[in-house]
DNA sequence: AACTATTTATAAGA
DNA sequence: TTCTTATAAATAGTT
């Protein structure tokens, strides 16, 4: 428009074209504001570059998305509600697969049966009656791993009792105390939690102390003028 | 800007106003197809006047939803996003709800009973074998409804069939033709549809009937040359 | 990015 | 709304 005339095409010129679009879209800009002010309306334009960068102008006291979201009421078709609609057939889907399914499950329960013919009901029974028998057996299996598990501790329990009786047994000429060290392995084999009864008890030769309850049957007259080791003994055992 | 150079400000004359907003509005749209061809930029504008009219440009070989989903994706920030995401979020919910109720079913049908602790197992085994029994009770009293329909529907049909011996030895003197009239209660309370069995034969005194077939038995040479009445007989019973 | 000759847009009037 | 036209504004080509 200035110095010549120019033909409305395509500028071929790469470095042309984009200052052309720059000086334009500044014109059309500055144009789209002056229009807004002297006119008082809201403007929207949206540009994006044939190299695909995005410039735009607003109207002041407008948002882009209000100027849309007007267009959408104008124009009437909901330019989203395409999209839209589908989440929507989709959600009432999984709504309705969803009633299916609480219905089966208050099938299963007993209830809402007279929506169920003679022959489902029939079927249910037996689907149900065959399931029952699963879920039992299922319930005696995990009994007999329960029953299993616990033998295998009682078995190990067993064991460790014999080998303490035997080390007990075996030291008890010069006693020590580094049994105490087992502690740990044989607790949690009983499944106790640490803080639970002490086994510090057995620290003492069992047969000291069976000898000693019975020495107190046999002679009370002991209890408060028992010697020092007898003493010793009762208070571990608390 | 001819004649007079102008403030940009708001046009206070409502006719002023409108008339230079036509005018502008034209050469935008005309600058901004300028700029769409010789640039090859794709140009949207979406303009609202003051009194709430909208107009809009939008280049050859676009359309404005395109300029608008591309202006969301260079935003960044989904305009409808926050509609949209609650409606993914409720989709989520759903799926997940409906995944449980399928889980719930497998495992009242005796599956994936694995994730069920001891005491659920039990607490399932109860719940399973109480609606069992529900389930049961129902088939009986559909049985039982069965049976008690079945009992009326049979006396009905006896209580018919004596009301009809009685009427017939009742007519046996005098003939009449009324009693076709019960045919559709008859039928219906047999389970007969119309068009089945004609019961139509009953129209004759069988007696008569069975009189003439003794007749024939007893006189054959009758057959060709009997009287009227007997002829007319015979073509009823067709 | 600045200049400027020229084209284009448009304000006011009809 | 459209036409006219004087004049402001925009801008193509150049630097």
């Amino acid at each position: 428009m200035a110095r010549g005339k120019i033909q409305i095409k395509k500028i071929e010129n790469q470095t042309n074209r984009q200052v052309t679009y720059s000086k334009r879209r500044n014109g059309l800009f500055k144009k789209a504001h002056e229009l807004s002010v002297l006119c008082d309306a809201k403007v929207s334009i949206v540009m994006i570059s044939s190299t695909q960068k995005l410039h735009e102008y607003i109207s002041p006291s407008i948002t882009t998305k209000q100027v849309f979201d007007q267009y959408q009421k104008a124009v009437g078709v909901d330019l989203w509600n395409s999209h839209y609609q589908k989440m929507q057939e989709h959600l009432q889907k999984l709504k309705d697969v969803n009633r299916n399914l609480r219905k089966e499950i208050r099938q299963r329960m007993g209830e809402s049966l007279n929506d169920l013919g003679y022959e489902q009901t029939v079927n249910l029974i037996e689907e149900v009656d065959t399931a029952l028998s699963l879920i039992r057996e299922k319930k005696y299996k995990v009994i007999g791993n329960r029953i299993e598990t616990s033998k295998k501790k009682l078995r190990n329990v067993e064991e460790i009792h014999r080998s303490l009786v035997l080390e007990f047994d075996s030291i008890q000429e010069e006693p020590h105390y580094g049994l105490v060290e087992n502690e740990g392995d044989y607790n949690s084999v009983l499944g106790f939690q640490h803080g639970g009864p002490r086994i510090i008890a057995l620290r003492l030769p069992p047969n000291h102390h069976h000898q000693q309850q019975q020495h107190h049957h046999h002679h009370p007259g002991l209890h408060s003028g028992g010697g020092g080791s007898d003493l010793t003994t009762f208070a571990l055992l608390e």
